[in-house]
DNA sequence: TTGTAAGCGTTATCAC
DNA sequence: GTGATAACGCTTACAA
């Protein structure tokens, strides 16, 4: 049996209220009262149990965290849990807890993070955007890390992946490249597609045309059908030279693949990708790749979320995230080349 | 305002009680009311307070899980993530959440634990081994995933680590490996030293003498000055043919190392590793390393703890998680080569 | 089969 | 300053 504050109260002989009191340092108390209080109430090692404290002052100390697709999976991405990292440093500053949305296959994010919601366990979510994100939820702040797509919340965090994904291209067509494949795309992830943006912007003001077969979908890793597109596309004689990838370990995939079909990088094909994952600087070609700075991002958007249940923070606010590129030897200067 | 119980009871027109059993399915309830009362609950939108229910029955369907270290960096090793994510699948098919404890570097997990567990917020803790780990809390189940060190915990989940250290050592000398050094232990992380043991024994049975100088404690990455005394032995004209490295970022790394230094991998210097990450996979060479199945560990032991937690587990329970070998290109056969 | 009442552990309101 | 009392939302004897 767990001690609560009634046995503390009989222990020190006053009532339960005022040791609640006492322990709260909150009203006018006697000095001499709260010290036995406080020093009964170690002895008893009593905690107060917050379950009944949520329960009647109506939130708690949580905040339940969704990640896209099945949770299971999710995790997996160095990104996230660089996120994961992030958010819990963040919270557990201000003493707050994190409730993982956890999920198999079946579970959308959206269904994930509207149970958590609907629980009553979390007094807030934060989510990283996605195609499943779920919508607007009733009674509880949501921030979003990541640009949100079909939801109307007012709080969210991200990089300028517009931006990223426009100085990537222009850092390649600095060092002469021109013929760019863009790796990676994919519909669910916003992430993707603003970058996408980026790259197009880039093109399209240097006055290279966009070759919509050279925007390959690949997702987070190697192991799909875009392989063979890849293949094929790299044993053409006017082949890419160089590639925007949106992940470290796809790059490192790319390199196997392209080792397979007697390519090289960087002297063959440069490759500029995202993520600076531990891998990638020592893989070789150690791979140049903007750290978008996940961490940061955790962090920012869980005090985005403790600032807007305290109530310091009551206007809509984005809050962006710078990133920095981390030049190594990916990619290589073909300027001075015939193209 | 959120809708209680109270609401649908009135809606209805009977007492809370009533819905209260409706929606459990429990008591005996006219088939009518039991109908109108959850098209009701689910007209109105009604999720029961779980806080208060909590309240009441004394058990949370949340497992509090505790990382080594800081909970932050921790989270940045795969293995670890992995574990995550299969804690996660078994909690969530058996609907209950996850709790992270968070941690700043202040924080040991010790403390991270303890805090957990006397919120009462979770019913039970899930603890990964470390030197650092909370020894036995009052009231409330834990499992630790990896060998307990100085805790009497009764219920654990773990590979057998020791084996997996002799099998790795005998795969190198079956291939005519004598000369081999021992990456990664950390006396902090007792899957290190138990691999070290079968190490031990391995070489032992096989007559070589065990050399302290090739016992090297890198930490999980290579960014320490082990480095140079790794340099120095491998600069050595009886430097090592091969080594067994506790994990494959580390061996990434080494590989990374041994180049600086005018050695290839696997021609100058095999790796055998572990953990099986992708990036190794698409490392060059590409890693032979052992699978200890994370996501495995992570199943077993939530499902373990909530055996425990719902009484159907009460003795004491070890439970051993197979690793399998991914055989690929880092260890080269020298069985005809001059020794 | 259903309603009433008590209680889970805490805090807030109001007296004293 | 401190102590009753009610309330948070729900479950569960016990009555009816």
């Amino acid at each position: 049996m767990k001690v609560t504050i009634k046995d503390v109260a009989k222990a020190v002989g006053v009532s339960p209220s005022t040791v609640s009191r006492a322990l709260r340092n909150n009203s006018r108390i006697s000095q001499e009262v709260r010290d036995r209080v406080h020093q009964v109430a170690q002895e008893l090692d009593f905690h107060p149990n917050q379950m009944a404290r949520s329960l009647v002052d109506r939130k708690t100390s949580i905040i339940g965290i969704v990640f896209p697709g099945d949770a299971g999976q999710s995790l997996g991405v160095p990104f996230h849990s660089a996120v994961l990292q992030g958010l819990g440093c963040a919270a557990s500053e201000r003493h707050y807890h994190l409730l993982l949305a956890t999920g198999s296959e079946a579970v959308t994010s959206a269904d994930a993070g509207r149970n958590l919601a609907e629980s009553g366990y979390v007094s807030g979510l934060v989510l990283l955007a996605a195609e499943d994100a779920p919508a607007r939820l009733p009674h509880i702040p949501m921030v979003i890390i990541g640009r949100p797509l079909h939801n109307e919340t007012p709080y969210f965090v991200d990089n300028d992946n517009v931006k990223v994904g426009r100085e990537a291209t222009d850092y390649l067509m600095q060092r002469g490249h021109r013929r760019i494949l863009f790796l990676g795309y994919d519909q669910k992830f916003v992430v993707t597609t603003d970058r996408y943006q980026g790259y197009e912007q880039a093109l399209t003001a240097a006055g290279i045309a966009l070759r919509p077969d050279w925007i390959v979908s690949s997702q987070f890793n190697l192991n799909s059908p875009d392989n063979d597109r890849l293949r094929q596309i790299f044993a053409a004689p006017d082949c890419p030279t160089a590639v925007v990838c949106m992940d470290d370990n796809l790059a490192i995939g790319l390199t196997g693949l392209l080792g397979e079909i007697g390519l090289n990088a960087p002297q063959d094909v440069s490759i500029i990708s995202f993520n600076n994952i531990e891998a990638g600087r020592h893989h070789s070609p150690a791979l140049t790749s903007f750290d978008v700075n996940p961490h940061q991002l955790g962090v920012a958007a869980m005090n985005l979320m403790l600032d807007v249940i305290s109530g310091a923070t009551e206007d809509p606010t984005f809050i962006e995230v710078p990133f920095t590129l981390k030049e190594r030897d990916s990619v290589l200067d073909i300027s001075g080349k015939d193209e």
